[in-house]
DNA sequence: TAGATTGTTAATCGATTAACAATC
DNA sequence: TAGATTGTTAATCGATTAACAATC
């Protein structure tokens, strides 16, 4: 089974299917049907079905999806039945907060690495991570066998180190860096730019200004975008 | 003009278009082909135009669009030409990056109000923030006539919290919990689950297990999830 | 004029939904 | 058996792309 031939807006919802499954186990559900997966996620029944069908039959009729196994199964796919290293970049509030996410350890993510450029950060430690030089980050995403990079730094350093990072073997980027990375086709990028999702919401809220302030908005024609 | 008319998919690339005209704007150009838009985006040329044509016409036969007339057309569009202020809940790590994110305010983004429920935070100040009492969102919100709302609070509360923010006027949610939220469906809602994004790319990553500790996922059957 | 680029149409492509036989 | 639910097909719906006349 080529990952290829599955539509990209399919795998864009397993992860959800996994995530909600966990919760439904943790409940104590041994079985989900469609629908009540459907139903806690705002998508169709039938879609889900169709989803998991790419992949093979997980459920039984009458009484729908097991889910421990399919629990299993979506892991097995999505290549999170291990735990994947990954590398940081830019430990200012942002990167530490990331540092300190529990949820990247429960969900089989780990921060192996975090960089930084700043000479009073380097060597420091920030829980149980020693901040390293980004001029060291080929060596040692290599040496670590790292495929798998977050980016945290300003806009203006992430191209470069994107660039650095796949050279030094990373082949998937999560980016909260506000920018469109050029990479190759081949390298999976995906972005987290909250302003994006803000601005997405306020086009259908419109209404009435409450706070126009149009002194603020002549010192910010469009905002600096460090 | 129905904002509704629009498709979702069209409205969710217009903040990427803004965004990138900003940062062309800041390097002196006065004018962009939707040739070089798409290129810096990796969307077509013919998508963008038959995005933006949708709302009218802002380009110019051989020449593309004017960067600061499109700016501002995007901006109203997007009802980014104010300043919008936001509630927030949570001020744990992520709460208190999110505090001190410079790219809220140099957008038009602005956090009015935090919420905790930990004592031992409620009346601290983080930066110019004061951290107020969970307890007294719907008062604070409504006396702020507030209609966006960001979660930064575990799973477990985030349901609640929603809810009540809506009760008390607000609009539209950027939640951080990684969890699906059941509300009337005029409420707008975004989600950021890191882990979700990086599921998305290990599918295609795959490969060699370089780190399969099986007893640190035995203790992991799915993530706590709290 | 010549080259470039828009706005728009028609064609293609892909995703979602409705429906139902199969079956637990 | 009766009720519920899957996996799958066909139909519908929506999004993207290619192409080009218009025009700067």
């Amino acid at each position: 089974m080529n990952p290829h031939d599955i539509p990209p807006v399919v795998v864009g919802r397993l992860p959800l299917y996994l995530r909600t499954l966990c919760y439904a186990q943790q409940e104590g559900l041994t079985t989900l049907s469609s629908h009540e997966l459907g139903r806690r996620l705002g998508i169709s029944a039938a879609q889900i079905r169709k989803d998991l069908s790419m992949f093979g039959e997980f459920g039984k009729q009458g009484t729908g999806y097991p889910v421990a196994a399919l629990i299993r199964q979506l892991r097995r796919i999505l290549h999170v039945d291990r735990v994947w290293d990954m590398a940081l970049v830019g430990v200012g509030a942002l990167g530490r907060a990331l540092l300190y996410y529990q949820g990247f350890a429960k969900r089989g993510f780990r921060i192996a690495l975090a960089f930084d450029n700043d000479p009073h950060k380097i060597g420091r430690r920030i829980g149980s991570f020693v901040i390293q030089d980004v001029a060291r980050l080929e060596e040692a995403i290599r040496g670590a066998d790292i495929r798998l990079g977050m980016i945290a730094t300003p806009a203006s350093a992430a191209q470069e180190i994107a660039e650095r990072m796949v050279d030094a073997g990373v082949r998937g980027i999560l980016s909260y860096a506000p920018i469109h990375l050029q990479l190759p086709p081949e390298i999976k990028v995906e972005y987290i730019d909250p302003v994006i999702y803000l601005q997405r919401m306020t086009f259908y809220l419109g209404g009435q200004p409450k706070d126009d302030d149009e002194a603020l908005l002549a010192t910010m024609p469009c905002g600096e975008h460090d």
